[in-house]
DNA sequence: GCGGACTGCTTACCT
DNA sequence: ACAGGTAAGCAGTCCGCG
């Protein structure tokens, strides 16, 4: 009966956010003790060696830091010995808590109350504030009748214990540390004479600005090692095809476990099956690979090795690790008699890691949106993210073709599938001098997350990290949200789209038609550039100071801006954008050394990702410095910036085409003219502006974010055309395809009338196959993705919505980020999922419109209808 | 009862 | 769960129409 209240009780406080700590100290059930073999060596004395993970071992009740060593392969695990303990912080005194919340003092988790100064940004008044200090996290918050319950409000009580460390402690994952004395050291890092002259030269006699700089070039300095990684992968027997086996019950056998190393380490761990046998062809097929096997007659053996293997790596990568592949692992040597301490993974409520080091997955990493978009430039955009279509994006290479179930495999077969899918794993972290290991280093060291938390979090979280550590650094009080909101209140200004909050940027016109020689100019990170410039920051936008109120730097708004004290995003975002702009991007091009220049290409990408999300997250209420009225200055300044260059333009006589918040196309400028608006905004607006590049040709149709390019290598800028849209059907993609390579097949303007026939005769021929029936189901299929499970979408339903259903009908299953393919019918819905479709149901009249539509916006640049180009064909035929 | 004008929902895109 | 702006198609509603 006890034991059953206490499993209860852990359950329950498995949910919180404090999941690191499963055990409250005293209790007696579930050791967790990790055994001898499958912990780090703690030395008093270590060589330099880099920081993995930071996290709180609640079996040791205290602060762990994961080190590994690269040039000696190994793994150290240092102890907090600085007696550092979570705490709380709250405006009320400590005799009052002693008096008026005796329940704190009282509380088992209490440990001590303290009384701290702080800056409170947010009012710009010094505070003192009580420290509570606790003997665990959970006592702090995330248990019942925590601390933060009791009191009425409190400050940073919702930061985890193992972040709170290292802010406090100043460890900064990813960056190297040595262990002298028992005591954790930062190791120094030198900063080359080069850029320390691009600094001087941005920063000149700042002396705030240069102090401020110091703290962040050793992140970008400081050299990646390679950290020895193994990539894992596993099979596991399914009684039923397409039913994937769930990896908490993990009822059904692992059947074979592909592991791929950075050392060279080649293996598949197969298990013995009855009535499977292995044939000498099978032998020497295998041997080609390459890839050493390893039989075993029982799954309990196969995953002693596996877990013997596992020991051996600081860095364990998988691809959906998290959600399959070492839940399986884990839950299934659970039910084979294994105790946990001796299984060196260790299960937490959605993410799974390695008692050793660190567990990164990659599915996981390359769903995070800002680095799909901004550091992979939307090459994996689209489709599902497998590891299929994330490989074949990134590194042009494939899982092997599954033509048979894989239980019906014979040994080769399943040995050379499974061992693909660990190595694609393993390769996606090596390419390009392993681009993306480096990547995650650099996320990490500038967010201040370790490596665990950046590749399962988003950018938002990033951000957030990185600002919660430059408080503390600052002495700064961390303010709550809702007191942002109630000091700086909503934003002023209506959005055009109904349910936005506030007034974005502005979208110019565009003339239609086809121009030669297009000059696009671009402010240089103009957002970014706006809150460095007009010191914009949740502190200092309506500040409480009076004297400043007239400093409103965009008249028609009513905010205001403190331009007595420096901004703190301001000043971070100012930097993260100067070191890009001015000199990782530059050093990137000038160095001649090819792995250095690589280097500072990924320094600059991975701080590329931080500028361009630091604008949007103060308009998110999700964000904790959640302040509209930043985010409106910044929009309202970006349109300001816009408007007047494209007065500035006109009035020197330049022809702008067309813009888009930041870009400004002009219509064969004159050189010297061009240069003077560019010098002009440098000027008076004081934001950088780029000739970005000049398109030889320009096509477009009117439509606002839809136009074609030309550029000078004959190659094409093609935006927001339906004809490239992932959902348009692959027939109305091939048209569109074709009678753009007749357009771009133009020289001179003076050829259009004769490429009108060509243009004439494709169109039809493509219409007069539709008509026909002649285009196979596949190419007619729309495919569209299903946001959200089928039973919310209650507004009304969507076609996609009412193929899915047909699908469900027929035992198929779909949910949020499947992608359906459908055919439009003649049928009572209109549509029919292309399994369930024929081709003499197809609705013919609603394709030609979406030939229409598509060549459409590109027709009307030339000044010609659709109709038109259909009529004439037909004519001439008769 | 039916079709056109309208609004709203949904997806995919641009910056 | 970084933002707002735009294109497009379809679902659903309202209204006029003997």
């Amino acid at each position: 009966m006890v034991k059953k209240i206490r499993e209860e009780e852990y359950r329950f406080e498995e949910d919180f956010e404090e999941e690191e700590v499963q055990l409250r100290e005293g209790e007696e059930f579930e050791e967790e003790s990790i055994s001898f073999e499958i912990r780090g060596e703690t030395p008093s004395i270590s060589p330099p060696a880099i920081v993995l993970s930071v996290t709180y071992d609640g079996k040791a009740g205290r602060a762990l830091v994961k080190l590994y060593d690269p040039v000696n392969d190994r793994i150290y695990f240092w102890y907090d010995n600085t007696g550092h303990r979570p705490y709380l912080l709250t405006d009320i005194d400590p005799v009052d808590i002693v008096t008026r919340f005796p329940r704190v003092i009282q509380h088992r988790g209490f440990s001590h109350l303290e009384l701290v100064r702080k800056y409170d940004a947010l009012n710009d008044r010094e505070v003192v504030m009580t420290k509570v200090c606790a003997k665990d996290p959970l006592s702090i918050g995330g248990a019942r009748e925590s601390i933060r319950d009791i009191l009425p409000k409190t400050w940073e009580s919702k930061i985890k214990y193992h972040l709170c460390y290292i802010y406090d402690r100043d460890i900064i994952p990813g960056m190297f540390y040595r262990i002298e004395n028992g005591k954790l050291v930062k190791v120094d890092i030198d900063i080359p004479q080069e850029v320390r002259d691009f600094v001087h030269k941005l920063y000149g006699n700042d002396e705030y600005m240069l102090e401020e700089v110091e703290k962040w070039l050793p992140l970008f300095q400081a050299p990646i090692p390679h950290i020895k990684r193994l990539a894992i992968d596993i099979e596991v027997f399914t009684p039923k095809e397409n039913k994937i086996p769930k990896p908490e019950e993990a009822n059904y056998e692992i059947i074979s476990i592909a592991l791929a190393g950075s050392d060279g380490l080649r293996r598949v761990l197969v298990l013995k099956r009855p009535g499977l046998d292995l044939t000498w062809e099978q032998v020497e097929k295998l041997r080609d690979d390459d890839v050493e096997i390893m039989f075993f007659d029982s799954e309990y053996e196969m995953l002693r090795e596996l877990f013997k293997i596992v020991c051996q790596y600081p860095l364990i990568v998988t691809f959906n690790g998290d959600n399959f592949d070492l839940k399986y692992i884990y839950n299934r040597a659970l039910k084979l008699g294994f105790r946990k301490d001796e299984i060196p993974i260790i299960s937490k409520r959605d993410e799974m890691t390695v008692a050793l080091g660190v567990h990164v997955d990659l599915y996981k990493f390359f769903n995070i949106r800002a680095i799909e978009t901004y550091a992979f430039g939307g090459k994996y955009r689209g489709a599902e993210k497998t590891l299929d279509t994330i490989a074949s994006a990134l590194v042009k290479m494939k899982k092997i073709p599954r033509d048979k179930p894989i239980n019906e495999m014979d040994y080769a077969e399943l040995v050379n599938y499974n061992f693909r899918d660990a190595f694609l794993t393993l390769y996606l972290t090596m390419y390009d001098n392993e681009l993306v290991m480096k990547l995650i280093i650099l996320l990490s060291r500038i967010s201040k997350l370790p490596i665990d938390d950046i590749t399962r979090s988003q950018v938002s979280a990033w951000i957030k990290n990185m600002m919660y550590y430059e408080h503390r650094r600052r002495g700064w009080l961390i303010p709550e949200k809702e007191d942002i909101i109630n000091v700086k209140g909503e934003a002023a200004t209506k959005a055009i789209i109904k349910g936005k909050k506030y007034l974005g940027a502005i979208v110019i016109d565009p003339v239609p038609g086809i121009f030669p020689n297009v000059c696009v100019v671009d402010f240089a990170s103009l957002y970014p550039s706006i809150i460095k410039k007009w010191n914009l920051s949740y502190e200092t936008v309506k500040c409480p100071d009076e004297t400043q109120k007239n400093n409103r730097p965009y008249p028609d708004l009513p905010h205001w801006v403190c331009y007595n004290r420096r901004g703190l995003t301001s000043t971070i975002i100012g930097i993260l954008r100067d070191m890009r702009v001015y000199v990782y991007k530059k050093i990137a091009k000038t160095t001649n050394n090819p792995i250095l220049k690589q280097f500072y290409d990924v320094v600059q990408s991975a701080l590329k990702v931080f500028i361009n999300a630091s604008y949007g997250v103060f308009g998110a209420e999700t964000f904790q410095l959640y302040c509209p009225p930043v985010a409106e200055l910044v929009t309202a300044l970006g349109r300001l910036a816009m408007s007047m260059t494209l007065i500035k333009a006109l009035e020197l006589g330049l022809v702008p085409l067309y813009g888009d918040t930041d870009s400004l196309f002009i219509w064969s400028p004159d050189e010297e003219k061009l240069k003077e608006l560019i010098e002009w905004v440098e000027e008076t607006l004081g934001i950088d502006i780029d000739i970005d590049k000049t398109y030889r040709l320009v096509a477009m149709s009117g439509r606002k974010k839809n136009y074609i390019g030309i550029l000078p290598d004959g190659s094409l800028d093609i935006k927001g055309m339906v004809g490239k849209k992932r959902n348009t059907p692959d027939f109305v993609k091939e048209a569109f395809a074709d009678v753009l390579k007749i357009i771009s097949s133009m020289e001179k303007i003076t050829e259009v009338e004769t490429k009108l026939d060509e243009i004439r005769r494709k169109v039809k021929e493509y219409y007069d196959k539709l008509r026909r029936r002649e285009i196979p189901l596949n190419k007619l299929m729309v495919r569209m993705s299903l946001n959200k499970p089928l039973e919310q979408y209650t507004k009304n339903k969507p076609q996609h919505v009412k193929a899915a259903l047909q699908l469900k009908q027929y035992g198929i299953n779909v949910g949020p980020g499947d992608i359906i393919y459908f055919v439009k019918t003649r049928t009572k819905d209109g549509v029919k999922p292309v399994q369930l479709a024929r081709i003499d149901e197809v609705d013919i009249d609603k394709y030609v419109e979406y030939l229409r539509t598509s060549l459409e916006q590109v027709l009307d640049a030339l000044g010609i209808s659709f109709d038109e180009v259909l009529g004439a064909t037909k004519l001439s035929l008769v």
